[in-house]
DNA sequence: TATTTTGATAGGAAAAAGCTAACGAGGCTT
DNA sequence: AAGCCTCGTTAGCTTTTTCCTATCAAAATA
C-alpha cells in the first residue's frame, strides 16, 4: 500500500496551535517568529486543504470552530510526537538507546549476558536489548546482512566492512571425567594431553577450529565420532567418559563450578590457551560511539573476573 | 511556553518511511512520485537536522540504523495521526462529529435532552455532546461570547450575528393545587384565571416575561412575593397552595404525569399559549449543516409527542 | 465621525523542493 | 583484472512554496 499523500504540513499545524494558544493571529505570528500575513495565508491554506473552517474570525480573542477544536487537539499530539523525535535524536547521537539487536555466540551469550543486562539497564535505562543466539559462523553472515546491529562472539570475524572491538581473552580449560587420571593434577601441561581423545562442537562453531588446532599442538586426537551442538552436550559426554574437551572459562564458571560437578575442570598452566572475545559491527552502522559504550559495560563486568584477560 | 521550532517536515518523514517500506531509494522515490535524487536530498537533510545517520547506504536492500528504526517507528505514528486529521475532516465537513458544546435552558434541557441523547448517539456515533445548563438570559450572552457552539432555548434570542432554527412550540399549561376549584375543569379558558395569584421564575428566565404577559392578558395577578429559580420549586409552591402558575408541557410530561401528583395541571383550550423553542448559533460558526442535523434529530423526537407543535 | 484594532489581500523576494545530468563507489561479469 | 552494471550522491537549474512589506476592509472604540 502506498504511503498516502499528505496535504498538510507540520508548519501549518504549528501555526494553528499557536493561534489557539494566543487567541490572536497577530500574537500567534509573533510567537512563531513570522509576520501576521504569512500566518494568515498558512491557516487559510490549511483550511482549504481540509475543506473546513477552523477559526471564527472576528474581533476579540479568536473562537475555534467545532472542527477547529478537534483538529487542534490532534495537531498538538502530532507536534509533541515530532518533538519527541527531536529529543530522541539527542539521546541516540551519543548514547545507548532504542532497541539494540545483539547477536551472540551460543557458547558465550548465555553465560555472559545474564550478568550484563542488569548493569546495562541501570546505566542505560533507555536501551532495550534484543539478544539472539547463533553459531559464530552464522553470526558472521548475519551481521553483514544486517540481521543484527552488532554481534558478541569469538574473534576473529572476517569481513571487509566490519569493525571489531576486542573485549577480553577467555582461557580454555580442560574438562575430563572425574575419575580420569588428569583430574589429580591442579594444572595441565599441553603435553599431558598427548593421545587423549578430544570431543568438539560442530564446525559451525569457531571453537571447533580452535579445539582442532589445540589437538595438533598437544598431540591429542580429535574425535570424529560425535560433534556436539552445545557446551552442555559436550560436558555430558565428558562426564560419561567418552573423552576430554576444552571448555571456555565463562561456561565453566556459570554451569559447572558450584553446580553440576559431574566433570573435573583443570586450567592449563599459565592460561596458555584462550579464545578472544569481542564485539563486531558494520562500519556503516554509524553508531560506533554507542557500541563502544556497550563494550565498556561488558569489560566492566569482565574486569571483576580474575580468570579473564581484558583487552581493548 | 512558546511552541518549539520544528526542524523536520512531514514530507521528510514520509520519504523515510517509504525507504523503510521499499528497501531502496529508487523504489521509495517512485512510490512517492518524485525523482530519486530529490528523495536522497530530503533524507540527507533529515539526517542533518537530527545529526543522526538513519540509513546504512550500500548495495542491496537498505539497512536502517538503530537510530533509523527508532525514528521510522515514530514517523509512522505521526503520519498516521496526520492522516487521521484528514479523515476526520471529511466527517466534520458534512456530519455531526467531535465535541459539540450545547447550552440549554434550565427550564427545557433536563426534560428534553435525556430523550434525545440516545437517538443522537445511535445516529451520530462520532458525536460527543457536552451539555451545560443556564438561564436563557445567560445563554444569550454566552453564545455570543463563544462559550457554546449552540444553544437550545426559548425564542426569540436577540443578536445580530446569530442564526435561529425554530424547532417546535411548546404549549404552557396551568398548574394549580389539587384542591383548587379549577382542578375540576378539563380545560382552562383565559378568563378563568382572572384574579388568581400567579407564581413565576426570576427575570433571568424568558418564561418570566411570558408569564408576566399572560397575567396581563388573563387578568391574573403576578405574585411579587417570591420568584422561583427552578420549575421544581414553582411546582412545590403551587402544591402548597401559594398560587397557580404556567408550566411548559415537556416539564409536565417529564416530572408530573405519572409521578409527583401533588399539583393538578390543565391545558388551555386550543393550546392557546405556548413558547417557541429553537436552536441558535453564531452565523460565523461555519457548521450550519451539522447544526441543522441536530435540529432534525430533535424535531424527530418532538414529532412523537402530540402535545408539541413542530416548526421549521 | 475619526481612530484603532484585527485579519485579508497583493506583489515581489527568498527559501525549499523538484528535475535532469553527471559522478563515484561496490559488486559482477567476462 | 578491465569493464560494466547498480545504486546512491553531487551539481546546476527550474518550479513551487513560504515569507515579507505594503495596503485594504470591517468592526469596535472614542
Amino acid at each position: 500500500m502506498p504511503i498516502p499523500k499528505i496535504p498538510l504540513t507540520l508548519r501549518q499545524l504549528r501555526y494553528l496551535v499557536a493561534i489557539e494558544e494566543t487567541g490572536h493571529f497577530r500574537l500567534a505570528a509573533e510567537s512563531c517568529g513570522i509576520s501576521q500575513p504569512s500566518l494568515s495565508v498558512q491557516i487559510k491554506t490549511l483550511e482549504e486543504a481540509l475543506s473546513l473552517t477552523l477559526i471564527e474570525r472576528g474581533r476579540g480573542p479568536v473562537k475555534l470552530t467545532l472542527a477547529g477544536r478537534e483538529v487542534v487537539a490532534r495537531a498538538r499530539d502530532i507536534l509533541d510526537a515530532t518533538q519527541a523525535i527531536v529529543d530522541l535524536s539527542a539521546t541516540l547521537q551519543t548514547g545507548l538507546a532504542g532497541t539494540l539487536r545483539l547477536g551472540t555466540s551460543t557458547t558465550l551469550g548465555p553465560y555472559l549476558m545474564p550478568h550484563i543486562v542488569g548493569d546495562l539497564h541501570r546505566s542505560h535505562p533507555d536501551l532495550r536489548l534484543y539478544v539472539r543466539e547463533a553459531a559464530p559462523h552464522d553470526l558472521a553472515r548475519q551481521i553483514s546482512e544486517g540481521g543484527h546491529d552488532l554481534i558478541l562472539t569469538q574473534l576473529p570475524i572476517p569481513g571487509a566492512s566490519l569493525v571489531t572491538e576486542r573485549l577480553f581473552r577467555e582461557p580454555l580449560v580442560v574438562a575430563i571425567s572425574a575419575d580420569h587420571p588428569l583430574a589429580q593434577r591442579s594444572q595441565i601441561e599441553p603435553q599431558d594431553l598427548s593421545g587423549e581423545t578430544i570431543l568438539s562442537l560442530s564446525p559451525n562453531y569457531a571453537l571447533h577450529d580452535q579445539i582442532s588446532a589445540l589437538c595438533v599442538e598437544t598431540g591429542a586426537t580429535l574425535s570424529r565420532e560425535y560433534e556436539g551442538t552445545s557446551l552442555d552436550a559436550l560436558r555430558q559426554m565428558v562426564a560419561m567418559g567418552m573423552g576430554a574437551t576444552f571448555l571456555p572459562t565463562l561456561y565453566v564458571r556459570s554451569e559447572i563450578l558450584g553446580r553440576a560437578q559431574d566433570v573435573a575442570v583443570r586450567p592449563f598452566k599459565g592460561k596458555r590457551f584462550s579464545r578472544s572475545i569481542g564485539l563486531v559491527w558494520r562500519s556503516t552502522s554509524g553508531a560506533s560511539t554507542a557500541h563502544r559504550q556497550l563494550a565498556d559495560v561488558i569489560r566492566g563486568y569482565a574486569r571483576q573476573l580474575p580468570e579473564l584477560i581484558i583487552e581493548g
